[in-house]
DNA sequence: CAATGATAGGTAGATTATCTACCGGTAGAG
DNA sequence: CTCTACCGGTAGATAATCTACCTATCATTG
């Protein structure tokens, strides 16, 4: 997992829908076919980091498997930060290809 | 400054000719566009890194502008370890790619 | 000759984000 | 009753970066 990522991968992935953060990492897992793996140990503070800035809102839930789970949500400022986020690791991937060059 | 990507830039920048830690953050700043900002406070302890892993090697001598600067150019080893962190990268973006969506 | 800017190398400490390794618990299948 | 999948968390280590500081010389300009 590229640092510096995470939080963008969590929004956009819960653009779509609210979920829990187990949803959210298999989410990120799936949609990469795997080629991203979710620790929980960064997930969890990640969520607390994305909570802390306002991006997103949490309520306790049941899941669809019956369990008593977070369920993250977007804020308005939330979709704005994707936004945000999409255009610096845009940037950042033209930048460092223009380096790197070719192939 | 995306984190994990310095060290293939070094090595990428290296590729090409031996350099001087004060050329190789200019080659970067100016390859890029100037999107990336290499700070020296990262880039002399990423050359240490980079020499203790055996990629790159050293030596003194006097620069274009008349100043001893410390040289550093690849070694075989840097030249594969190019190799591993191109791939590295390209299945990063190409993962993050896939979560992200188009545009 | 003195001042200044560009060139050159470096470190200490703070910050940030990640990973490793733990802890706790429930639902449902077999 | 045991096992797997589901679910949430934290503490501490690790890694990489950034901020801010230090030193020094060359070359140009006033």
């Amino acid at each position: 997992m590229l640092p510096g990522t995470l939080n963008m991968l969590i929004l956009q992935v819960l653009s779509r829908k609210k979920a829990n953060g187990y949803e959210i990492a298999k989410m990120i897992e799936e949609r990469s076919e795997d080629a991203l793996q979710v620790d929980h140990g960064s997930l969890y503070p990640a969520l607390r980091r994305l909570e802390a800035n306002g991006w997103v809102e949490t309520e306790w839930a049941m899941s669809a498997t019956n369990r008593n789970a977070r369920y993250y949500s977007l804020t308005a400022a939330g979709r704005k930060q994707i936004g945000v986020e999409r255009n610096r690791w845009r940037e950042a991937v033209l930048a460092v290809s223009r380096v790197m060059g070719p192939a």
